[in-house]
DNA sequence: CAAAAGATGATTTTT
DNA sequence: TCATCTTTTG
C-alpha cells in the first residue's frame, strides 16, 4: 500500500482522507465509486485504527465479496478478514444471534425467505377463512413487509390511522388481523423474514440502551453504500450506530435510486445534509466509464427528474456514437434486429460477445431476445431469472437441513413432512395443523409424542406410525449434527432422507437436471465446510444454513460465462458496465410501466431506471421498441416511450434509409423517414418476408434450432424441440380438410367461425369425437 | 396418492 | 404465453 491514493483524482482523493466526520459521497454513474470505498477503508487502517471498528454496509453479497477482495489487496487479506463488511441483512442477523438473550428469538432462528413469509400469509388467509380473491397473499404480504421497513409492527399497524383507511378502502380490514397472527407464527417458528431482521434490530436497540452503546463504541467508523436504496429500518439503525461519534459516510447517488417500490427512501440521501450538521460533501463527477455523448444523453434526460442533488457529470472520453433509435414492427423483429446489430457491431469493432448487454424492464421481454440470439447462434446468458435457492429440488433439502437445525421451522417441517412421498397425505398434514393452532403446540411436538395425540388428531394408528417414523428421521439428523461438520451431515440427510434416491431415478430430464443441482448444493457446502475448516471457524451445518439464508443467485454466478452476451433486467444490471449496451421495449406502457405513469414520484423512478440503463454503456447504446407487442399471447398496439422524446435529440440517431441495423431482414424497404418520431409514417416492412404471415405474424412457428445451445435454460430447449407438433400456417385452413392433433389424433374440420386470431375451429376427430378449438392455441397440422 | 387437466394471474426484487 | 397452484381423475 502507502502510494495507492496517487490512482484517484483530487476529489476522488478528499473523500478517501477525510475521515473523521459526516460525509457525503456523491458518486455520480461510472465515477470510480468502489475504488474510492476501498481505498478509503484502506486509508482508515492505515490510520492505525483497528479493521474490527470500521463497519461497512452494502446491499449485496456481491458488493461486499468484492470490496473486501479488493481491500486485501490493498493492505492484506489478515486485517480485511476483521472488517464487518456485508449486507444489512446478514451484518445485523450476525448481530441478532449473538444478542439473542435481549430478543425474542434464539440464537439458531431460522431466516424465513419471501415465499416461505408469503406461505405463512396465505395460511392465516384461509384459516380466518376470508377470501383469497380479495386478501391476494402476495399483496397483504407486501403490506406487511413495508409496514415493517417503516419499522410498524402488528401493534402499531392496528392503530396506525393510515393504514387502517387504506385497508378499509381496500375492503380489506383484517390485514392487521392477519399481521398480528403472521408476527406470532413467525416468532413461534423462531423465524425471521428479512424485514424482522431490520426492525428487531432496532426494536434491540430502542429498548437496549447498553446494546446500542456497545455496538457505537465498537462501530467508530461507519460506511454506507448505496444510500440512496436504504429504508427507513435501515436508514435509523445506521442513523443510530452512528449518533455517538458521526463517523459515518455514506456513498451514493440519487439518480440512480431505483428501489423506492420496495421502500427505499431516496430522501435519506436526499436529507443527509439536514441530518449531519458538520457534514462535508464530496462530488464524484467525472465518468470514467461512458463516452460524452452518453453522459450527455443521460444527463439531458435526468435532468426532467425534480428533487436532485444538483451535480454535473461529464466525460473526458471520446465524444463517441450517437445512441441508435431501432424502430422495429414487431417484438420478433426487435429481437432480430438486436441480434443482427450485435452481430455488426462485432464485426465492426472485433469486440467479444461479452462486452455486450441486452437490458430491459421486465423479465418476460427476456424470451424473445433469447431466441432470436439462439437463431443467429449468438452464445448468451440470462441472469437473474429463476434464484438457484429458489428452485424446488434446493428449497426441500435446504428444508432438512433447517429442520435438523431449528424443529419448530414450520414452513420446513410441512415442506418435507412428504417428500420424498411416505404417505403423509394433505388430509393428515391439515389436521397435524389446525391441531397445532388449535392447541398452540408445535407440530413437531405432536409428531414426538403422536401416541398421546392421535385419537384426537382423528388419525389411524398407520398413519401415526408414518409420522413417527418421519420425526424418528429428523430427530436422527439433529442427534447427529453436533458431532459431524456441515458437508457430512449435508451428504447423510440428502441420502437418508431419500431425496437422492428420488430423484437419481431418471424418470425425467427433468429429475437430471434436479440432480445435479442438488449435487451443486452439495458442493457449496463442501466448500464452505473446508472454507471455514481453514479460518478456524464454525464448520457446523446450523453454521451453513445462517450464511446461505442470505445469498441469492447473483452470488453463486459461475465465471463459465466468457463471450456470451449478457441478458438482465435493468435493476439487475446496476452497477455493472459493458461496451455496448441494447435497451429494448422502449415502449409506452412498458417503459415507463403502465403503473407507474400515473405518479409523478413513480414515473421520476422510471426515469432514474432509464438513466441507470443507459450509464451501463461504455461506448455505444441502442434503444429499440416495437409498434406491437405480444402480450400474454395478444398482440397488443405500442407507442414510443416518451423517454426517446425527453432525451436531447442532438444525441440521437434515428434509423435512416441506408443504414437501418439488420436491414436484411427487410427485404423491399423503402423507408422513408421523417425526423423526430411519434408520427412517422413507416412503411410496411415484413421481417422474414420471404416467409407468408399467418393470422399472428411470428408466433407459433417452428423454430429451427441451430447446433448446441449454450443457455443454462435447459427446460425451455426441451420443449422446443420436443414440439413437432408447432402448428402449421393455418391461414388457408377450410372446412372439410384433414387435420392432425398431438393429443386428438386425426379428424375432419367441419366448421370454422370468428376472424383470426379468435378463429375457432369444430374438428370431427376419428378417435375423440367431435372438439372445438382455438386455432390460435391448437397445435393442429394440416394433412390434405 | 400421483398424474393430468383446469384455473389463475402476471413490474421491477440487492435481502 | 407460461409458470404455478388447485381440482379432478384414474
Amino acid at each position: 500500500m502507502g502510494d495507492f491514493i496517487k490512482d484517484l483524482n483530487p476529489e476522488q482523493q478528499e473523500a478517501v482522507r477525510q475521515i473523521e466526520g459526516p460525509g457525503l459521497i456523491i458518486a455520480g454513474a461510472g465515477s470510480g465509486k468502489t475504488r474510492v470505498l476501498t481505498y478509503r477503508i484502506a486509508w482508515i487502517l492505515k490510520q492505525g485504527i483497528p479493521a474490527s471498528a470500521i463497519l461497512a454496509l452494502t446491499f449485496t453479497n456481491k458488493a461486499a465479496a468484492e470490496m473486501k477482495e479488493r481491500i486485501a489487496g490493498l493492505v492484506g487479506t489478515g486485517p480485511a478478514r476483521l472488517l464487518w463488511m456485508g449486507t444489512f441483512h446478514s451484518v445485523f442477523a450476525r448481530i441478532l444471534r449473538f444478542e439473542a438473550q435481549h430478543t425474542k428469538y434464539s440464537s439458531n432462528f431460522t431466516i424465513y425467505d419471501t415465499a416461505d413469509s408469503r406461505n405463512v400469509v396465505r395460511g392465516i388467509i384461509r384459516e380466518l377463512m376470508l377470501d383469497e380473491q380479495l386478501y391476494k397473499p402476495n399483496e397483504v404480504f407486501g403490506r406487511i413487509s413495508s409496514a415493517k421497513n417503516n419499522l410498524i409492527g402488528a401493534g402499531a399497524y392496528a392503530s396506525n390511522p393510515v393504514a387502517i383507511e387504506e385497508d378499509n378502502k381496500s375492503r380489506r380490514p383484517r390485514i392487521a388481523d392477519i399481521f398480528r397472527i403472521y408476527q406470532q407464527r413467525c416468532q413461534l417458528a423462531d423465524a425471521m423474514d428479512f424485514d424482522d431482521l431490520l426492525l428487531n434490530t432496532n426494536i434491540l436497540f430502542r429498548d437496549n440502551p447498553e446494546v446500542l452503546l456497545k455496538y457505537q463504541d465498537k462501530f467508530r467508523y461507519i460506511m454506507v453504500d448505496e444510500y440512496q436504496d436504504t429504508n427507513y429500518a435501515q436508514y435509523l439503525i445506521v442513523t443510530k450506530l452512528a449518533a455517538k461519534y458521526k463517523n459515518i459516510s455514506v456513498v451514493g447517488d440519487d439518480a440512480q435510486s431505483i428501489y423506492a417500490f420496495r421502500g427505499a427512501r431516496i430522501e435519506n440521501i436526499l436529507n443527509f445534509k439536514k441530518d449531519y450538521p458538520g457534514h462535508k460533501i464530496f462530488k464524484l463527477e467525472q465518468n470514467y466509464r461512458s463516452t460524452q455523448t452518453i453522459v450527455n444523453a443521460a444527463n439531458s434526460l435526468i435532468a426532467r427528474n425534480r428533487a436532485q442533488i444538483p451535480k454535473r457529470v461529464w466525460s473526458a472520453k471520446e465524444t463517441g456514437d450517437k445512441l441508435s433509435v431501432l424502430e422495429c414492427e414487431t417484438d420478433h423483429e426487435e429481437g432480430a434486429i438486436v441480434a443482427e446489430s450485435i452481430m455488426e457491431k462485432k464485426d465492426a469493432t472485433g469486440c467479444d460477445f461479452s462486452g455486450f448487454a441486452i437490458l430491459y424492464r421486465t423479465n418476460a421481454q427476456s424470451r424473445i431476445f433469447e431466441e432470436a440470439l439462439r437463431r443467429r447462434g449468438i452464445p448468451y446468458k440470462v441472469y437473474g431469472s429463476l434464484s438457484f435457492y429458489q428452485r424446488r429440488e434446493i428449497k426441500d433439502l435446504l428444508a432438512y437441513f433447517r429442520l435438523t437445525v431449528n424443529k419448530r421451522d414450520r414452513e420446513a417441517l410441512f415442506r418435507i413432512i412428504n417428500y420424498p412421498a411416505r404417505g403423509i397425505g394433505k388430509t393428515t398434514t391439515e389436521k397435524l395443523s389446525l391441531y397445532s393452532n388449535e392447541h398452540g403446540l408445535h407440530p413437531w411436538e405432536i409428531i414426538c409424542n403422536i401416541q398421546k395425540h392421535q385419537s384426537a388428531l382423528g388419525i389411524n394408528s398407520g398413519t401415526a406410525a408414518r409420522l413417527s417414523g418421519f420425526g424418528r428421521l429428523v430427530e436422527g439428523f439433529s442427534e447427529k449434527a453436533p458431532g459431524e461438520d456441515a458437508w457430512q451431515m449435508a451428504i447423510h440427510i440428502a441420502a437418508t432422507s431419500g431425496i437422492l434416491k428420488d430423484l437419481f431415478d431418471p424418470k425425467s430430464t427433468e429429475n437430471i437436471a434436479k440432480y445435479e443441482n442438488i449435487q451443486e448444493l452439495l458442493n457449496a457446502v463442501k466448500e464452505f465446510t473446508t472454507g471455514q475448516a481453514e479460518l478456524g471457524e464454525d464448520t457446523s451445518l446450523g453454521s451453513f444454513l445462517q450464511n446461505v439464508s442470505l445469498l441469492t443467485d447473483s452470488d453463486t454466478e459461475k465465471p463459465d460465462d466468457r463471450n456470451k452476451v449478457a441478458m438482465m433486467t435493468i435493476h439487475a444490471a446496476k452497477g455493472l458496465e459493458f461496451q455496448h449496451v441494447f435497451i429494448g421495449g422502449l415502449e409506452e406502457e412498458l417503459f415507463p410501466n403502465r403503473f407507474a405513469a400515473a405518479s409523478q414520484p413513480e414515473l421520476e423512478e422510471e426515469r432514474r431506471l432509464f438513466y441507470v440503463a443507459l450509464t451501463r454503456a461504455g461506448s455505444t447504446a441502442a434503444l429499440s421498441y416495437a409498434r406491437t407487442r405480444y402480450r400474454w399471447g395478444v398482440p397488443a398496439m405500442c407507442r414510443p416511450s416518451r423517454f426517446l422524446l425527453e432525451i436531447d435529440p442532438r444525441f440521437l440517431q434515428y434509423p435512416e434509409p441506408g443504414s437501418v441495423p439488420g436491414q436484411r431482414w427487410r427485404a423491399g424497404t423503402t423507408a422513408s423517414q421523417t425526423a423526430g418520431h411519434g408520427r412517422q409514417k413507416k412503411p410496411v416492412h415484413r421481417y422474414r418476408a420471404e416467409k407468408p404471415q399467418t393470422g399472428s405474424p411470428g408466433r407459433g412457428k417452428p423454430e429451427t434450432l441451430p447446433g448446441p445451445v449454450h443457455s443454462g435454460r435447459l427446460i425451455r430447449v426441451d420443449r422446443a424441440v420436443k414440439n413437432e407438433f408447432a402448428s402449421d400456417n393455418l391461414s388457408g385452413l377450410q372446412t372439410g380438410m384433414l387435420v392432425e392433433h398431438e393429443r386428438f389424433g386425426q379428424g375432419e374440420v367441419i366448421n370454422l367461425e370468428g376472424e383470426p386470431p379468435n378463429t375457432k375451429a369444430t374438428v370431427n376427430f376419428t378417435a375423440s369425437g367431435q372438439k372445438h378449438l382455438l386455432l390460435k392455441f391448437a397445435k393442429l397440422k394440416i394433412i390434405t
